[in-house]
RNA sequence: UGGGGUAUCGCCAAGCGGUAAGGCAAUGGAUUCUGAUUCCAUCAUGCGCAGGUUCGAAUCCUGCUACCCUAGCCA
């Protein structure tokens, strides 16, 4: 048992039990079972780390498995996505799987139930059999097809696999109760007719079974003995049971185990409501910077280490929940920020004019490229008469406690000199044309200059090497409206023209940097070009000072 | 409750009869050539509510309350 592997004390407390128990021996198998009919997002996250891990810890296996029963919702173009994006997370399955490669199997267990009277053949159309279901607090009634002979059944069963029968027009169904309280069990349909083309298949089916039939079938098979799934199949569970006691096949049947699904603050958690932000046009496709789905926070610069930790952090309960984003935000700095170098970037420049700095003179200044990292060395960035600073780092009128630029006042600029503003040069309109100010050659970086402190640092760039970058700022992709009600954000992707030492120049695609003062950002592996790299931001920092 | 679940700090979450871990957020302070990072401090006489059992209860019992899931031939 690994000690550096986080495990859950949800899932900890069961499986030590049953290791005490010897339920299964020493054996822990678990299994992550997507169904290929989108992409991962990050709720799936929680549970391929929550099942992954799992096994990892025990020295188990894992499988991942295609849950893939129903061919009329499922595309195989989703298959390797997941994948890319399981292995991206830092994970290997151990057997990789097909629901599907046990319809054979899952047939056969079909004709056992029938031949023991356990299951038979409906005519009810989808309205008879909704009435006939009852209500949550009446009971439901018997099927007039229930009591059809096994021979009967056998023979329907078989024309339905045969394709003598249309979509909908016939079904199997488990002989359960159709008094029990439990929805699940008034005789749930296990085997529907399809006439759909499966992706594995193809045209060899035209029933396929329900996920209720099928699931517990594809984990005993696979000899699984932890299965793990989400609460709302809380329900499903005494089918589950019941489905593979019946079958009496296997001698350690599988457990279900559920667990509350993942929801963060401000995102959209449902494949249903992301598959229709895509369809609709809203993003630009599944990978979207903008989009929690893996593909998506992998190109907005998120990391598989970050959003590991924060699936260790969140833990596994079965209390409801809504983690707030901000802890999300959290493991991406905390990763980001012992692995990243530092950039000078401008988003809203402001000319800045030494005055006193001779117009024919340049000089490189050394700066480090990470203040947390000094191991990463420094770098050499242009300096001459003619800057570059943020307009945030300026303000005509100072609020109390600024200590950034503003006339009158000095300021570091960072890995140069002690810099002081002395005259706002306006434009006809009166706005901001250009700050005049001077250095003190005395106080360059490195030179061990005592004499004075300031307490502003800000960074800059040479305007004349400056190269221009395109930065993409993100919001949430929902926001409250005035009546706290979640409404898709219509600003939630801005684009903005920056100004950027030219070591920017050499970021490759998928390269990360801390912008100086600004955050997170990674050059975008699609809408960079050799003429234009463009950023995503991947997250701000944690604080900065806010005029109110 | 028809049935099944869940309630511990603003948000997650440990705890399993011996006197409330931890993380995020927040707040104060120290250091800082990033108002970042780091560091230190504060943050539940209280565990949905009301009773009971016990020397002792978040943990056991009883009764309430709130919220979630459930009536697909989806998963």
């Amino acid at each position: 048992m690994s000690e550096e592997i986080k495990v859950s004390n949800f899932i900890h407390n069961i499986i030590d039990k049953d290791l005490e128990s010897q339920k299964y021996g020493d054996k822990v198998h678990t299994r992550f079972p997507p169904e290929p009919n989108g992409y991962l997002h990050i709720g799936h996250a929680k549970s391929i780390c929550l099942n992954f891990s799992t096994a990892a810890k025990y020295g188990g296996m894992c499988n991942l498995r295609y849950d893939d029963t129903n061919p009329v919702k499922e595309d195989i173009e989703y298959v390797d996505s997941i994948e890319e994006d399981v292995k991206w997370l830092g994970f290997q399955w151990d057997n990789r799987l097909w629901a599907s490669d046990y319809f054979d199997e899952m047939y056969d267990c079909a004709v056992q139930l029938i031949k023991e009277g356990k299951a038979f053949v409906c005519d009810l159309s989808f309205e008879e059999m909704r009435e006939y279901r009852g209500t949550l607090k009446e009971p439901g009634k018997e099927s007039p097809y229930r009591n059809r002979t096994v021979e009967e059944n056998l023979k329907l069963f078989e024309e339905m696999k045969d394709g003598k029968y249309e979509d909908g027009s016939k079904v199997l169904r488990a002989k359960i109760n159709m008094a029990s309280p439990n929805m699940n069990m008034r005789d749930p349909v296990i085997y529907r007719i399809a006439h759909a083309s499966h992706h594995n298949t193809g045209d060899k089916w035209c029933i396929y079974p329900m996920y209720d039939f099928a699931h517990p079938i594809e984990d005993a098979i696979e000899g699984i003995t932890h299965s793990i799934c989400t609460l709302e199949f809380e329900d499903h569970r005494p089918l589950y049971d019941w489905t593979i006691n019946e079958l009496g096949r296997w001698q350690t049947p599988p457990q279900q185990i559920e667990f509350a699904r993942l929801n963060i603050t401000n995102t959209v958690m449902s494949k249903r409501h992301l598959k229709a932000l895509v369809d609709d046009g809203f993003v630009d496709g599944w990978d979207d910077p903008r989009m929690p789905t893996i593909a998506g926070l992998r190109r907005r610069g998120y990391t598989p280490e970050a959003i590991r930790d924060f699936c260790d952090r969140i833990g596994v309960s079965k209390a409801n929940s809504l983690v707030d984003v901000s802890l999300l935000e959290h493991c991406v700095r905390e990763d980001l920020q012992d692995k990243v170098q530092s950039r000078n970037v401008i988003f809203d420049p402001i000319k800045v004019v030494i005055t006193n700095y001779d117009e024919n003179m340049s000089e490189e200044m050394e700066m480090e490229n990470s203040r947390n990292l000094p191991e990463l060395g420094n770098r050499m960035v242009p300096f001459s008469r003619e800057l570059y600073v943020d307009g945030a780092d300026f303000m005509e009128v100072p609020v109390k406690k600024y200590f950034r630029l503003f006339k009158g006042n000095e300021v570091r600029f960072k890995g140069a000199y002690f810099i002081t503003c002395n005259d706002i040069i306006k434009n006809e309109d009166g706005t901001i044309k250009e700050l005049h100010c001077t250095y003190d050659e005395a106080t360059r970086s490195g030179s061990g200059f005592e004499g004075r402190k300031v307490k502003g640092t800000i960074h800059w760039v040479d305007a004349k090497t400056a190269v221009k970058i395109k930065v993409r700022e993100y919001d949430y992709l929902m926001v409250e409206d005035e009546n706290g009600e979640n409404i898709l954000n219509p600003n939630s992707v801005k684009e903005i023209e920056c100004y950027a030492e030219p070591a920017i120049g050499e970021a490759s695609q998928g390269e990360r940097y801390q912008f100086f003062r600004h955050g997170y950002y990674i050059a975008d592996s699609k809408l960079s070009t050799e003429n234009e790299k463009v950023f995503n931001s991947i997250v701000g920092l944690k604080s900065s000072f806010k005029v109110k």
